[in-house]
DNA sequence: CCAATTACGAGAGCAGTGCTCTTGCTTTTG
DNA sequence: CAAAAGCAAGAGCACTGCTCTCGTAATTGG
């Protein structure tokens, strides 16, 4: 789209490439909220006023920082759901899709055991009086996206088995369905979008330490929770 | 235990609680991240030193507000559990503690939504470089205990009918029952620990924002949902 | 009942923060 | 080649958590 101009514009794209880095390294080491636009100034040898001339203030580069976090942990979602795919590329065998949802699973929760704090930046807490602005919406959606591909896979090749939804919930059902997977029926969107938010509370608590001599076998407890949440959703196991 | 003995003392426990109050406040109206010992003090017309006779850092003030919180979130809970028991006492009515179970979640559900900032300090992302102290765990185990009691009520007074455990989950789920929940089957109490974290997967993602323009219909939505998740922990509906 | 101890409030001060503004210098542009 | 725009640096403001000292008040032991 746009090619580089000059030596001042390649300068500029280095070293606000080089401000996120360690902003994100301070991140992974302290928290977001020890994350100081001083320290980052002072690690990359330029007084603090200059960091300005990049990132219009703090919440502005922990925004960027975000960003990148839902394209981190989107992507990994995208490629193990690749992976996946192509390990099991039989169309028609029960229990490939649900392998790859578990598979999906997993990624990310490694990816947030890999960065917790980069975890907490996007499903903890939203940080002071913020209101997350347009530029997120998009990658923070593409892990839930991976999910409804995996749904409509499976409604598509191998159908899905689900009870009728009720009365009281059947217009929402439909709206959901109608905006954000077309191709699935409501009464599979519906429990899609709270299997969704589920996991992430698997995952939060495990992070945020919830499950502090609580649960010991975390994966194995993760991939039993994550399997029956499948089957909420209507993926259907090898035994049919 | 201990009979207050002068007016110094009195004065004391009346400061600490117009501090914890004012903290509070503030707590409610702008967040963990923003809450200023400094802001505090000046509120309550005495300057910032003098707060440190009463709490030796801002991170203990925020633990007493965590305690408080979890105190204040497992007592709701507690009271629904009590209403919803007394509303129903017919012991063999199959939906008896389905019912329960879904009151004491929109309970739950009602307090996150009265209290947002207070629900991120104790299930949000743990503050900076912080871990839980001792006096935390017990208060925040409460509501974990309500919802183990109406599972141990449904398991002694209906049955329960949930598949057999499988191999590689057995050992943790019989550990986990045996350290929280003698009195249940472990494969109920494996399910039961899920269904917990994932209530407040639903709860956070509401909470944090992360169903704005996914979910409308958020009462309607969760109510299905957490009746679906007593489903995966056994308990029965009136259709048996 | 009085002296010693202890608890407390106030103030000054330190190191750190986000952010603004001004001042020169360099690169880019018309 | 001159004007305009981009940039780094420094000083400075208002704020933060926290420490230390110093007088005063309440509590306690003899």
């Amino acid at each position: 789209m746009s090619a580089i101009r000059g030596a001042r514009e390649r300068a500029r794209i280095e070293v606000t490439a080089a401000i996120k880095d360690e902003a994100r390294k301070q991140l992974a080491a302290e928290g977001a909220a020890k994350l100081s636009l001083r320290a980052v100034a002072r690690e990359l040898g330029m007084v603090s006023s200059a960091l300005y001339r990049y990132f219009p203030s703090r919440d502005e580069l922990l925004t960027a920082l975000i960003i990148d976090a839902y394209d981190s942990v989107g992507e990994t979602a995208e490629r193990a759901h690749r992976t996946a795919a192509a390990e099991n590329a039989a169309p028609a065998r029960p229990g490939t899709h649900l392998a790859r949802w578990v598979a999906v699973a997993c990624a990310v929760r490694d990816w947030a055991l890999a960065h917790p704090h980069e975890y907490a930046l996007i499903y903890g807490s939203p940080v002071p009086g913020y209101t997350a602005p347009q530029a997120t919406i998009g990658p923070a959606s593409r892990v839930g996206l991976v999910f409804i591909a995996i749904a409509e896979d499976a409604h598509r090749e191998e159908g899905i088995g689900l009870p009728p939804l009720t009365a009281e919930l059947r217009p929402e059902a439909e709206r959901i369905a109608a905006d954000l997977a077309p191709g699935l029926p409501p009464a599979v969107a519906a429990p899609l979008v709270a299997a969704w938010s589920q996991l992430f509370g698997l995952l939060s608590f495990e992070i945020f330490g919830q499950f502090n001599r609580v649960v010991e076998a975390r994966e194995a407890f993760f991939r039993q929770a994550v399997t029956e949440l499948a089957r909420t959703v209507g993926l259907l196991d090898r035994r049919g």
